[in-house]
DNA sequence: CGCTGACCCTGACGGC
DNA sequence: TGCCGTCAGGGTCAGC
């Protein structure tokens, strides 16, 4: 469910409304994630106040003074605000109380997400070896070019991969392909440093599109606030299967790459 | 090191 | 209506 601009969307969902707030208890009916979530989570939440919500990559980072919750969302994950009392569904297996009288719900049908505890989450075996942010100054079209030397995978596998940068998931490299005429086939090393350019401009693009019209709810997203984002409405193919390029007319092609569906027109990628 | 495919899990949906 | 196969926005890991 989840790539970068739904979590910047439930990562500032939920922000205002924990920070600052004091944990008074967790509960967890569910430890069974994506890695069994361990007890020294709860045990370094409770009592302990929010200092902030960042994000790395798909990564939630509840921080507090002595370290950080990494949440990370999965396939099917979501953060809610809920009255502290309000009952919990099957799905729901983690809620953070708080002395403000809410609670902080993660809830997760596939359980693909993960909760872990780290005094130093930047550094935790989860993160440390990931790429650089697709909207930071380290990432462009170079870098890509640079790191692409030698590679046989799909352009398209490639820019999914996270040690090569993180973030861009199944709908937006299907859309940031498009946007950069590049065919989602093409070998990551025979694509060249103008194209590279044009393909990092694309992922800043929709990557910050998508996070100003709160994500993209295809089945079942909502930001923290409980809103339904609309990108959805801006796709141009991902979930478009014969569909007529709105460039050029011809229908999309839909094909499967490392198990993913990918979306792309054969007339604009080249 | 790079790459491929299996796998983790539940629910929604379409076809029959 | 019900059953069955397929698919889903994530990522790790083993094996070549």
């Amino acid at each position: 469910m989840p790539e970068l601009p739904e979590v910047e969307t439930s990562r500032r969902g939920i922000a205002p409304h924990i920070v600052n707030a004091t944990v008074t208890r967790v509960i967890v009916r569910n430890r069974q994630l994506r890695w069994p979530v361990s007890k020294s989570v709860d045990r370094n939440l409770l009592g302990a106040s929010i200092t902030a919500v960042d994000r790395r990559a798909k990564y939630l980072l509840i921080r507090t003074g002595d370290g950080a919750a990494i949440l990370h969302l999965g396939m099917s994950g979501s953060v809610y605000i809920v009255d502290r009392d309000t009952p919990a569904g099957v799905h729901d297996h983690v809620d953070i109380q708080f002395d403000t009288g809410k609670a902080l719900r993660f809830r997760d049908p596939r359980r693909f997400g993960s909760l872990h505890w780290s005094k130093s989450p930047l550094d935790h075996k989860l993160l440390k070896s990931l790429g650089p942010e697709p909207l930071g100054e380290d990432f462009g079209g170079s870098y890509l070019w640079e790191r692409a030397r030698g590679r046989r995978v799909s352009i398209k596998q490639f820019i999914m991969n996270a040690q090569v940068v993180v973030g861009v998931g199944n709908i937006y490299a299907s859309e940031a392909l498009y946007l950069a005429g590049i065919n989602p086939r093409r070998a990551a090393g025979r694509v060249s440093l103008q194209r590279y350019e044009r393909l990092s401009n694309s992922i800043k693009d929709v990557l910050a599109k998508a996070i100003k019209a709160g994500g993209t709810t295809l089945r079942d997203f909502y930001g923290g606030d409980g809103e339904a984002g609309y990108f959805q409405q801006q796709l141009e193919v991902y979930g478009r299967e014969n569909q007529p390029c709105r460039f050029c007319n011809s229908p999309i092609t839909a094909i499967v790459q490392g198990q993913r569906s990918t979306y792309y027109c054969k007339q604009c990628q080249t």
